[in-house]
DNA sequence: AGGGTAGTGTGAACAGTGTCAAGAAACGGA
DNA sequence: TCCGTTTCTTGACACTGTTCACACTACCCT
């Protein structure tokens, strides 16, 4: 540990790991999910190509930290939008807040569900799936005990997840009209309305 | 054209261009759209990697031309759905429709959104896509003038859209269980639940 | 009927990818 | 000080999509 150097270049190179999610979520978020090459990241990196594979193992091991890692984001997202005195605008805010989360990052968020790509069987990603799902429940079904999605009392709450989610991944697949700007203009034009139809 | 020979095989292979659709609709289905892999189109096939290129001159291409049919069958489905009396039972049905043709070939209806992958210039693909959208659209609005899903009008299709479009993701992505059969449970089971909460 | 031409295929090549097996360098603790 | 472990590099392998030059076939036109 070199005490008196450069505080976060402990060893050859520093803090690699967390180089290379941060040069990975650069690299999704401007060129999208299906440019990523782990080769691209670690040279953004400044390491050879084989360097990633004693952090993560594997493509699908970085991957998956990355979509664990935007899955704490959403929940934090969520729960900060979960706040508000009746259900109904709780609701309302967190269906506002999933959009938002979506495309304020959309390399992010469509890597989130691109399970092909990723271990669902990681512990980290596991658990923060599920607390995002568990934060999507809470505003409509109290605190009951958590059920699994599959449970049928979930039923309204996944019906606000569809929702959110379907609008999510229709816009930013160009549904409403082409590029990112066009996403952004429906989720302020016709999300709202959207939200309206919704009677849980 | 061999007029008398075998009714199919009038040139070097015959219809490459069918194989070839063929071939890749067999691949996604069985090993998802992040293998697909054009030389192994073309070893299917029977013919050389570089084969592929006259007929759809990219890989893209192929995809755009794979989606575009996927489109066609879809808006055929949703129209087959859409025959009813009252406009509630159109719509019911036709969300169900919509989450079964999703299930019924999960790597066929993932390619339809994966717009990275696809040419949403290419004119059959457009109007594919946007006869789809329209059947969606004329059980909610009727047969009034087609509006682009950008227009405010068109607020309850897309919310009707959105929730089915939603559950049909999240189902394949494995949010309500792992691996095909729970996406067909959770669509018997909570879809009709899920359909409720709409109130166009 | 015959020749030119467009259409349709092959084969080799190139740059780029993920992953693996060895080996070298730097660090930590004895 | 020296040993062992972690971290990274190098080189290799089997892939991928695409392009190029070339060969062959079927058709159209004269």
């Amino acid at each position: 540990m070199s005490r008196n150097g450069p505080p976060d270049r402990a060893y050859h190179h520093g803090d690699l790991r967390a180089a290379l999610l941060a040069s990975a979520a650069a690299l999704i978020e401007e060129r999208g999910i299906d440019a990523f090459s782990l080769r691209e990241v670690a040279r953004r990196a400044g390491v050879s190509p084989a360097a990633p594979s004693h952090h993560f193992g594997d493509a699908r091991g970085l991957l998956t930290a990355l979509a664990a890692q935007a899955f704490r984001d959403l929940g934090d997202a969520l729960e900060e939008g979960g706040v508000a005195d009746d259900p109904e605008t709780r609701i309302r805010r967190q269906g506002i807040a999933y959009v938002g989360f979506a495309i304020a990052r959309p390399g992010r968020f469509g890597l989130m569900w691109r399970s092909a790509l990723l271990d669902a069987a990681d512990p980290a990603f596991d658990q923060a799936s599920r607390r995002a799902f568990r934060a999507l429940d809470r505003p409509v079904r109290g605190d009951a005990d958590p059920a699994p999605p599959h449970d049928p009392a979930c039923a309204p709450s996944i019906a606000c997840w569809s929702i959110v989610h379907g609008f999510a991944t229709l816009a930013l697949n160009g549904a409403f009209g082409p590029g990112p700007e066009a996403a952004r203009l429906a989720a302020m034009q016709i999300l709202p309305a959207v939200l309206g139809y919704l009677e849980v």
